[in-house]
DNA sequence: TGTACATCAGTGAACGCGCGTTCACTGATGTAC
DNA sequence: TGTACATCAGTGAACGCGCGTTCACTGATGTAC
């Protein structure tokens, strides 16, 4: 079964979604049009109506699996908030077409079933784990700010990072960059 | 003068970029065309290309005047990291259309003179004061890593606000919640 | 082992739409003399 | 004060394009018996 295929795809599915990252890493969402993902696939245009229903539909299926991709990159990463945090950055920066998209609800149908799903899964992610770490710091006792101060400046550096808006001195290793912003938040003695 | 006008219109210029900025924050920057754009304006659907060329020159125009408002919310904010800091969060708020199209240099000319100029000024404004003010941080040694934590912190923090990511508990003054999270940053003695 | 049938994935033609861009034009405004 | 002319802003018709969506269809696959 290598290179010729039948009337059936196979996994048209998976192809869709595979194109619709490419497209956007590319040109950005906006771009993504399903007869172009369509095409890229080798099917014919109607085809992806079958799997999606539309293009919100594809977008919807796009962010849920990036939540959850991120959920397993942050577990992945132990216990240790700066790792977490980079791990955070290495996410948006190896996965931009999705981490994107996950960003932008007004492109997808935020209420959608397998999407609240996966962005709670990211959510627990996020949070479990900022709660008990910091030690001796002013404001230990509200791990909620904590959790949102930590979030902020790493979604802050990503989202940076990605769109270009960084000068040149910064680097070209994002984890090594990262690493160093984030260390400024949670200092170790 | 008011109401009618005759065969010109006296600031067609201003006037589609106030309607873009109303199209953006109403449906993000990929449902911008310049027909709508026109309509909206009361003109003809050929009439901005006379001041703009084409879309990415009105996006360009706009992304100038963003910088251009950045650097004065910054300057006007005075020398504190914190009222700083808070600024930039209000001014993204209060300027989602600018802030969105800002960063999204795909969607516009970034080599474009007045671009460079505006981004510079709004670069100068973001850098300078983070020099001098941290006393006694272990970090204190090297202020672009400062700089780059401050910007990154209040940048997400906008972002993430904006794209409505963060829980309802949160709040609903985006001020007060940025103030919280920048001092966990910067706290003061 | 074979047949009938239901289900599902993908086809291809057709539709109407809004878009960007071009172009010869026309009305208004400003300037030279 | 008046006239001629250049410049500029906006017009409206026309073009070709890619898009999303619909729909009757057909080929492939799986299951019941």
């Amino acid at each position: 079964m290598t290179g010729t295929r039948g009337y059936h795809h196979g996994d048209l599915r998976r192809a869709l979604l595979t194109a619709a990252v490419r497209v956007i890493e590319e040109s950005g969402p906006a771009a993504l049009s399903l007869r172009d993902l369509a095409r890229r696939a080798g099917v014919s245009h109607a085809a992806p109506a079958h799997h999606f229903g539309d293009k919100a539909g594809l977008l919807t299926a796009l962010a849920a699996e990036g939540f959850h991709l991120l959920a397993e990159a942050l577990h992945g990463a132990g216990g240790d908030l700066l790792d977490r945090g980079v791990a955070y950055v290495d996410f948006a920066v190896g996965h931009r077409a999705h981490f994107e998209v996950m960003f932008r609800p007004d492109l997808y149908r935020s209420d959608a079933k397998e999407l609240v799903v996966a962005r709670q899964r990211a959510g627990h992610a996020l949070h479990s784990g900022v709660a008990g770490l910091p030690e001796g710091r002013p404001t230990a006792e509200d791990p909620l700010g904590d959790a949102l101060a930590a979030w902020s400046i790493v979604h802050g550096f990503a989202t940076l990072w990605l769109s270009g808006a960084l000068p040149p001195r910064v680097g070209d290793d994002p984890r090594k960059a990262a690493r160093e912003v984030i260390h400024r938040l949670f200092p170790k003695p």
